[in-house]
DNA sequence: CGGGGCTCCTGTGCGC
DNA sequence: TGCGCACAGGAGCCCC
């Protein structure tokens, strides 16, 4: 489930993709690229050059010579990953390496192969040429990066006003604020001492400051130790992350809170389950 | 506006 | 062993 620090991760991952030009492309599962028509899909892009690759919320975004804007999302479980062509790429890219062969190599990407593998087992992830990123409906909705200055606790103290539901669900809700799903989000709450069903309406001041104080202590956290590998997330490289080994209470119920000792509770919200510490979080 | 439920998918792990 | 089913959960959708 790569959220935010997951997203990022790859995206450091993928520089060594800049300047570095499109020779081929592989589509094996068009379901990928939603109604899009895979020969213009393939002519807009073979030859091009990546230009910039930059992450917004849980979105990939690469800029190409042509100007246009090839748009990621991995959804569950889509992986993106450098090296030789896999058995599993449902789309792959190979592309040109200029630097020269040094050894050992001057760059990871030249050591371990050309190409870029979108590997997705449950076929959620999508694809998209566009003229203009921002022109994407989730894109143009999305809510403040949490690092930007926007993203402040009277930010928080904004929206939790104008809306009548549970933090929890506000906190996953794309449209208010970008990258955090369902891992960071307990993550965030337990740090915080905030019970997840609790109405954000009534929350105190001195609980938004600390959520948004955890909401970026948690994310940082979680790109320090590159991604949560809980499902099957990997980084750019193939490899799995560690952020998941330090986690306080996602997929943790009946554990003892590493905190108190209390059993770790889990409840569902809006469909989703939710791991609280019901003796830390009030 | 909000929440619940369904859908898109497929691998895994459980109970019988 | 093998079958059926629940579950994982990002996000869009419909409905009430």
């Amino acid at each position: 489930m790569p959220e935010l620090p997951e997203v990022e991760t790859i995206s450091n991952d993928l520089q060594v993709l800049v300047n570095k030009k499109i020779t081929d492309i592989k589509v094996y599962d068009t379901k990928i690229l939603g109604a899009a028509d895979i020969n213009i899909f393939n002519a807009e892009l073979l030859g091009k050059t990546v230009r910039r690759i930059f992450r917004r919320g849980k979105h990939l975004i690469v800029k190409l010579s042509s100007n246009k804007f090839l748009v990621i999302h991995l959804r569950m479980t889509g992986q993106l990953v450098l090296g030789k062509l896999l058995a599993g790429s449902r789309i792959a890219f190979r592309f040109s390496i200029f630097e020269k062969k040094t050894n050992p190599p001057s760059s990871p990407f030249a050591r371990i192969g050309q190409w870029l593998n979108f590997v997705d087992q449950r076929r959620f992830g999508t694809m998209d040429l566009v003229e203009d990123w921002q022109k994407i409906k989730a894109l143009k909705e999305m809510g403040p990066e949490p690092f930007s200055d926007e993203f402040d606790w009277t930010f928080l103290r904004k929206i939790f006003a104008k809306h009548k539901t549970k933090v929890k669900s506000l906190l996953i809700d794309q449209r208010l604020i970008a990258g955090i799903g369902n891992i960071y989000v307990q993550e965030a709450l337990f740090l915080a001492g905030i019970k997840p069903q609790r109405l954000a309406k009534s929350l105190s001041d001195k609980e938004i400051k600390k959520l948004a104080r955890s909401i970026k202590f948690v994310l940082k956290k979680a790109i320090r130790y590159r991604g949560s590998s809980v499902d099957n997330y990997v980084n750019g490289y193939g490899q799995k992350g560690e952020a998941h080994l330090h986690l306080y209470v996602y997929g943790q119920a009946g554990q003892p809170c590493s905190h108190c000792q209390t059993k770790l509770r889990d409840i569902k919200i809006s469909g989703r389950n939710t791991v609280y510490c019901p003796n830390c979080q009030k």
